[in-house]
DNA sequence: TTAAAACCTCAAGTTAAGTTAAGGTCAATA
DNA sequence: TATTGACCTTAACTTAACTTGAGGTTTTAA
């Protein structure tokens, strides 16, 4: 039995088994503790130890993170996993049901802006005065990714 | 005559006005020039004067913006800019075709995303031994965003 | 002409998402 | 057992894209 191995079975990830794992950086795990988006508890030593979920959890963050959401919305989305048990599948598909929701939005707006580029700037017709470019009401669902267009006061 | 009038018809656009007519602030207008993406004179006591085509580079670097284009790209291809005279439709159009591959790519990529997250996460099976989504080969075409989904290295 | 509004420069602050470094402790192994 | 590698904490640094503030000048308008 190996070492990583016998760790697995205990459900006592180190810190950098984790990070080798998961691929991120152990400063980046330390990161994700401090932020909230990670737990672990400490050994007589006082280094951490994690469950095999986090993983899964690390994982998670990395795909919301592809997808443009920031840390503190993966945080809040997260905070709604079950706190005392291990989540489920079902836990995990409620998250992604959420996130899709936000990528589908973020998805057609990036297609918007891809016919107005087409037809707007590429046309010549970009003025500050007629362009459609400048709609105000163009917003992205969310706001934290720079998202109106232009805001043409 | 307005002032404003007056200012457009001479072509010497203060950088309030500039401000205003584009939504962004003043010194958002002054970090631009030090970052070279727009330029101007000066008057007789020091102030910013702007060609008003100096709209529309606003107009494009926020567009680009939109698009998830880092100023640092924006500024290569307005570079690709005639200097010596006022940019033409066609100048434009060119910028823009750029860039709309960019954004291909990048809508693209959020789709694969979409997918993943929709048959991956929500499935149950995001284990890092076999999940599809640790794919090390999807990359973003370009590198500014991110971009790897998940090195599992 | 004089006060307010607009402008100037330069330095420092801000947020997100980490990374790096320093100085010290703990754990695994030859 | 001793050494090396893994960990620990705290603080400071990094980048992008701006914003804010201080202290001073220029323009505009009543």
């Amino acid at each position: 039995m190996t070492v990583q191995q016998k760790k697995l079975t205990e459900a006592n990830l180190t810190v950098g088994y984790v990070a080798k794992r998961s691929g991120v950086k152990v400063s980046t795990l330390h990161f994700y503790e401090t932020k909230g988006l990670i737990r672990s508890w400490r050994n007589n030593g006082n280094q951490r130890r994690y469950k095999p979920d986090v993983l899964r959890r690390i994982a998670v963050i990395k795909a919301a993170q592809a997808m443009g959401i920031t840390l503190e919305e993966v945080k809040q989305t997260l905070a709604t996993l079950p706190d005392e048990r291990t989540p489920t599948k079902k836990d995990w598909s409620a998250l992604s049901k959420q996130w899709q929701t936000q990528l589908d939005q973020r998805i057609a707006f990036m297609q918007r802006l891809r016919e107005r580029v087409d037809g707007c700037i590429g046309c010549g017709c970009l003025s500050m005065d007629k362009c459609p470019i400048y709609n105000k009401d163009d917003y992205l669902g969310e706001d934290q990714s720079g998202a109106v267009l232009l805001n043409n006061s």
